[in-house]
DNA sequence: TCTGGGGTCCTAGGACCC
DNA sequence: TCTGGGGTCCTAGGACCC
C-alpha cells in the first residue's frame, strides 16, 4: 500500500495568531515583525497581495504601509509558542506518528487511517479552527517532500477547499500538475540552487522529478539526489516522532541600539549564555565548548566594520550556567577590540551529548558535581515557576539599555497572569 | 634521484529550512 | 535612525595516526 504522509500548515501563522486575540483584524493587511522591529516575517493574504515581501527591512515598507493602512505588530514569541502547542497537541489526536517539524507545521502519517484522507483532512482543519481558530491546509503524499507540495498547491488553488491529496491523482495528472510549478517551490531547493538547474534545463517539478539521481548526485550533492528519489514517491526521509536532542544551541540577539561599551556587551552575553544553559538543561544534555560571537552593523557600510568569534573549549562537558559565563566572558576578552559600534553578540553551546553519557574522569570532584546539579535544578524549578528571570546572575545587570525595540507587542494573553485575555460586555 | 595509502576526526564555510 | 533568530546537513581540507 502507497504511504500517506500529511503535512499540515498553518497560514500565515504569526498573524493567525495575533487574529485569534483581535478579530478586529480580519480581513485587513497585517504583518509581523522580526526583533527590533526589523524585518516583515509574517504577512496576512491582503498584506501579501499588496505586494509586500517576506524579510523585507520594515522601514522601506513604511510609507507602502500607510498608504494601505497596513498594521505591523511586533513580535510576540511567547504568545506564539503557546498556540503552536495547543495545535500540535489537537494534531496529534489524528495520528499515532507525529513529526512537529517547526512552530507551525506538522506532518501525520495516515498510513493506518482507513477513512478517506480528504475528508480526514477536512476534518483536521475545521477542528483545529474551531478550538484554537488558527486556519491550516493540509497537504497529503506518499513522501514528506512531496507532501511539502501537495500542502503549497492547497494553500495556491483555493477551489481545493485547504486540502490536496497527490494520492488521489493519476500519475498523468500528477505529472501535468507538477509540470506547472516552478522548481523552486520544492523543499530543499534554494535560490542558489536554482540557476544551476536552469542551466541544464530544468525549470519545473516534473523537469527535476525525471532528471536522472545519479548525475545530480555528482554534480550537485547527495541532498538533490535524494529530493529526486521523494519526488518519485521513494520516502527517503523517515518521520522523526521523538524531536532528537538539539546538537548545538544558539541564544543571539542584535542589540536595540549600537554600544560601543564592554559593560553592555558582558551583561548581553551573559543573558544569553543563561538562556541557552536552560534549553541545554530542559534536554538532559551538557556542553563541551562555548562559542562567542560578536559584530558590528554590517548595513553601515560607511563605519569601520569589525566581527569575530572564539570557540572556548571546557575541561569537560557541563551544564553550570557559571562556568558557561566565565567562559564566555573570557572568550569575549580575547576577541573584543575597542573603538567599533557593536551591533550584535551571541553565543552558542557546542559538543553537546546526554548527561547520561558524560565520563567520569579521576579528577571529578563529585560532591561539587552534585551541589553544582542541585543548584542548577533549583534555579530552573524557580524561574519556571516565578517567571523567566527571577533568580538570574549579577553580571547579567539590570539596565539592559541594549535590550531590543518591539514597540508595538501585543500583551501575552495566554502566558502572562496580568496580561490575559478578558471577555468584556 | 627519491617523499605511500588509508583511515578518522575536526573545523570552517556554504546552503537550506522556518 | 531603521536590515531577525535558531537550527540542520553536507563538503572540503587540514591534522593526525598507523
Amino acid at each position: 500500500m502507497r504511504r500517506a504522509i500529511a503535512l499540515v500548515d498553518c497560514n500565515n501563522f504569526y498573524v493567525s495568531c495575533e487574529r485569534v486575540f483581535q478579530p478586529g483584524l480580519e480581513g485587513k493587511p497585517v504583518v509581523v515583525l522580526s526583533n527590533n522591529d526589523g524585518c516583515v516575517v509574517s504577512r496576512s493574504q491582503e498584506a501579501k497581495d499588496l505586494g509586500l515581501k517576506m524579510a523585507a527591512p520594515w522601514y522601506q515598507m513604511k510609507d507602502l504601509a500607510q498608504r494601505h493602512g497596513i498594521v505591523a505588530l511586533s513580535s510576540n514569541y511567547s504568545l506564539y509558542a503557546d498556540i503552536s502547542n495547543r495545535v500540535m497537541s489537537l494534531l496529534s489526536r489524528f495520528s499515532p506518528a507525529q513529526e512537529v517539524y517547526s512552530i507551525d507545521e506538522s506532518f501525520l502519517d495516515l498510513g493506518g487511517i482507513a477513512a478517506d484522507h480528504t475528508a480526514y483532512g477536512q476534518q483536521i482543519r475545521e477542528t483545529v479552527r474551531r478550538c484554537v481558530g488558527i486556519p491550516v491546509c493540509v497537504g497529503i503524499a506518499p513522501s514528506k517532500t512531496l507532501a511539502k507540495l501537495a500542502n503549497h498547491v492547497a494553500k495556491q488553488d483555493r477551489r481545493l477547499g485547504g486540502v490536496c491529496d497527490f494520492n488521489r491523482l493519476s500519475p498523468a495528472e500528477l505529472d501535468t500538475l507538477l509540470s506547472s510549478i516552478a522548481v523552486g517551490e520544492v523543499w530543499g531547493i534554494g535560490r542558489h540552487t536554482v540557476p544551476g538547474l536552469e542551466a541544464i534545463g530544468i525549470r519545473s517539478v516534473l523537469d527535476l522529478k525525471r532528471a536522472p539521481a545519479n548525475r545530480l548526485r555528482a554534480r550537485f550533492s547527495i541532498v538533490l539526489a535524494r529530493i529526486v528519489e521523494e519526488l518519485n514517491g521513494a520516502a527517503c526521509l523517515e518521520l522523526d516522532d521523538v524531536a532528537p536532542a538539539k546538537r548545538q544551541i544558539t541564544c543571539s540577539r542584535s542589540f536595540g541600539t549600537l554600544t560601543a561599551s564592554l559593560v553592555d556587551l558582558e551583561q548581553a552575553l551573559i543573558a544569553y549564555t543563561t538562556r541557552a544553559a536552560e534549553k541545554l538543561r530542559q534536554q538532559h544534555s551538557m556542553a563541551g565548548g562555548i562559542q562567542v560571537y560578536i559584530r558590528t552593523n554590517p548595513h553601515r557600510k560607511r563605519d569601520p566594520q569589525y566581527q569575530q568569534s572564539i570557540l572556548v573549549p571546557l575541561a569537560g562537558p557541563s551544564n553550570d550556567t557559571r562556568l558557561f559565563c566565565r567562559a564566555a566572558l573570557y572568550g569575549l576578552g580575547q576577541i573584543h577590540r575597542s573603538g567599533y559600534a557593536y551591533q550584535k553578540a551571541g553565543i552558542t553551546l557546542t559538543h553537546i551529548i546526554d548527561a547520561a553519557d558524560k565520563p567520569n574522569t579521576l579528577f571529578d570532584d563529585v560532591v561539587l558535581q552534585q551541589r553544582t546539579c542541585t543548584l542548577m535544578t533549583t534555579l530552573d524549578r524557580i524561574n519556571r515557576r516565578m517567571g523567566s528571570g527571577t533568580i538570574r546572575l549579577l553580571g547579567e545587570g539590570t539596565s539592559a539599555r541594549w535590550a531590543m525595540r518591539r514597540e508595538n507587542r501585543s500583551p501575552r494573553y495566554t502566558t502572562e497572569w496580568n496580561e490575559l485575555a478578558v471577555c468584556r460586555g
